[in-house]
DNA sequence: CCTCAATGGTTGCGTTTGAAACCAAATAGA
DNA sequence: TCTATTTGGTTTCAAACGCAACCATTGAGG
């Protein structure tokens, strides 16, 4: 083998470790407080950070498949935490939104999850969480743009 | 609401949707010109990079469930890209390691991966560059040591 | 030794997932 | 205006997944 791959070196593998036990241990916050999985997660995140929005726009946003969303939206829907609110100009479409369940739920669930964010930073020092900040704005910039809007 | 939660800053998010960003552009590489799944490519990239390893360790390398593992490692079996060495001193547990298709797939492969990692550092400029190892790597220290063997 | 707990790995099963088919509404074109 | 295409969303179906039960072997204790 003449040049020897170094997995722990590849940024991909490396993003995804990260990625994927950052994920799991917030989902635990969430999951057995809430009884919420990462789809329903996702679309109160993005519902409460960015306003009513379409089931299509989630999707997209998420990097989600649309039968996922549609499945997770019945299931918040039918526990009162979002609601559908029907367009006037496309009656195919609905903008979602947080219900005052929804918004009370995500209040507090916010906190909680913020506190599992800065126990992170808390172990970083102030160079290295500018950097991290800095780099994963790179990041973005590189790999997000072209989104493979995957249907 | 009080105080507005911005999910585009949120840690976790912003790991996750790079993660697999980078990942699916990664799996278009391996599956369409090599037919391997996420797990077959894992344990072929820890097999090439690491060594013979048994399942348990690159389950527990990977964060994947032994079951996931098992299976993956019949099929690469049964494609003759992986074979098993029956320990001595334990006859339940196997050495797994690449055959010599399995290394001369590897090699095939290994330019196909570092050039979609390097297209991604090209559009860095150096001080990213670094800045990104050096959070990478201060990520790891906080995240991953404490390894949630996943059974 | 012989039993009992622990461990490496496989398998069966219910759940989740994604792809594609589908429905309904909207838009474009003739 | 009537047809043809596209688009928002749901549903169906097969494949993938994780959990738990399982088998075989090993190690610890009596």
């Amino acid at each position: 083998m003449k040049q020897r791959f170094k997995l722990d070196d590849f940024l991909p593998f490396r993003l995804n470790m990260l990625a994927q036990v950052a994920s799991q241990r917030l989902s635990q916050i969430y999951a057995r407080r809430f009884g919420l999985d990462i789809p329903q997660w996702r679309i109160l995140a993005n519902l409460a950070s960015r306003g009513a929005m379409t089931a299509q726009e989630i999707a997209s946003f998420t990097h989600s498949h649309k039968s996922t969303i549609s499945r997770a939206v019945a299931e918040l829907e039918a526990r009162d935490l979002i609601e559908r609110a029907a367009s006037a100009r496309d009656r195919r479409a609905f903008a979602l939104r947080l219900t005052v369940g929804g918004k009370k739920l995500f209040a507090e669930l916010v906190p909680l999850v913020l506190d599992f964010e800065a126990s992170i930073f808390e172990q970083m020092s102030r160079s290295e969480k500018e950097c991290l900040s800095a780099s994963l704005t790179a990041l973005e910039r590189v790999l997000l743009p072209a989104r493979d809007t995957m249907t």
